[in-house]
DNA sequence: CGCCCTATTGACCCTTGTCAATGCGCGTGG
DNA sequence: CCACGCGCATTGACAAGGGTCAATAGGGCG
């Protein structure tokens, strides 16, 4: 499929992201890319974790496109995060709790494993490997925070705005933006109003104003921001919250 | 006031908090009693840590209430959690990464403080305290994905009615429930809003329907569940989202 | 060719927000 | 002791953002 590459790129964006909020030794580097072994291959919508199970690993998405998501009673459910390359699924080994999310793979997806046991090893040597996981714990968290504000408050169209905006700096940070602006999205407006506390219809109802305004274009699984500070603007993003303090890129 | 002794307890609520999540050795529980030396008093409405600030020590919440938020670009808010005695006012210190919100103290509140030098001894000797402290901020999440959940799809009944569960089930943990099911609930209408994406009067509105219904009464800082079952059969509470994995009480 | 999933549109309705007024309790200054 | 002001709870009337239902359309695929 055409798209396939879009989401792809080289493995060792863990790397990329780790360093990006923690300064790595060339060491710390080289342990990093050697441990990271096993690799599992999932498809189009397949879990990647379940709700509930431990997990004795740190599960890395190397390629492809995630999120996690919680069902309420009733049987629809609130997507909580994506995931993009880089990202870590669940951070729950850190305290060896039980995973308390399903994680979904949107797309064909990569994942890396590593052992915590190899991980204890790696920290004991680089101990910055360890602040730049819980740094990007605490990003994540942060981003799920964000999430919350736009849901509690933010109105549909700039709720849309925000995700897609802060969609494009995350992935413009794993170079998966492109020249023009554009980048895979491999949601259906169902997914995104899942996401977003919003009906599919009115999703759809809102991508059309943005469209119509020439903010936001949504096409084949692929978005393109023909004037991202317009559509920043808009919104009022600010990507302050998906950087922990640490100072822009 | 008469009410300032229901959001008090021993000082010993921290230790008792970890200890739930995590089993101690008495060395670690006379290393935390005696770490816990200097103490931060606020007054109402006071803020205890401040957005984009970084701080070098842990701060436990000992005695009071709390919540966090975030303010939106339009002035609006948003509350992102509600903090009890034992809770942690921020995680930030684990990855030296920078607050991401503010914690202002509700009633008079008193913090505990622990410098992050002195923690990094005690874990040495004890790593269960280091586990415990991550698994702290893992049931953290995992409420905050709760809140999402609420505010993103359940309706104003769901959403005020499962934040009184939940309060009625963390405040019980540290006792300060008494036996008629009565528990000090600091907040205006105004500010629960906040927390649930609702307006005050709408706050207003659902509350009077639990009142008529007999579920949950609130009067002068003061929430009574005549019956917690029911109104957790009302909005199908489940408290295993506050638990991380382990295993009930 | 037919099915299924997703996007799109229209009509209608309902939950929730907004505005504005009233009341109530409490603290303060006169 | 009383008048005033202020913050918060409560109510009513009205507006509106967004949900629901249902129908249509457009691929992609077996």
């Amino acid at each position: 499929m055409m798209m396939e590459s879009t989401f792809s790129n080289s493995g060792k964006t863990w790397l990329r992201r780790l360093a990006a909020v923690v300064s790595l030794s060339s060491g710390a580097q080289a342990a990093i890319l050697s441990s990271l072994t096993q690799t599992r291959h999932f498809r189009a919508r397949e879990h990647i974790m379940r709700d509930g199970t431990r997990d004795g690993s740190v599960q890395v998405l190397l390629r492809g496109f995630a999120y996690r998501h919680r069902y309420r009673p009733d049987g629809t459910r609130q997507i909580t995060a994506f995931l993009v390359p880089g990202d870590i699924c669940d951070f729950g080994f850190l305290s060896h709790s039980a995973v308390s999310q399903n994680v979904i793979a949107l797309p064909a997806s990569s994942v890396g494993q590593l052992d915590l046991s190899q991980l204890a090893g790696m920290v004991e040597k680089h101990p910055e490997i360890m602040t730049g996981i819980l740094r990007c714990a605490a990003i994540e968290q942060s981003t799920m925070q964000e999430l919350l504000v736009s849901v509690g408050g933010r109105t549909a169209l700039h709720r849309v705005a925000h995700m897609l905006c802060e969609m494009h700096y995350r992935l413009s940070k794993v170079d998966l933006v492109d020249a023009e602006g554009s980048f895979g999205f491999p949601l259906t407006q169902s997914e995104l109003g899942d996401a977003l506390g919003l009906s599919t219809v009115h999703i759809n109802r809102k991508i059309q104003v943005l469209r119509r305004e020439g903010l936001a274009i949504w096409r084949d699984k692929t978005i393109t921001l023909p004037d991202p500070q317009a559509l920043r603007a808009l919104c009022s993003f600010d990507p302050t919250y998906l950087r922990a303090g640490v100072p822009a890129h």
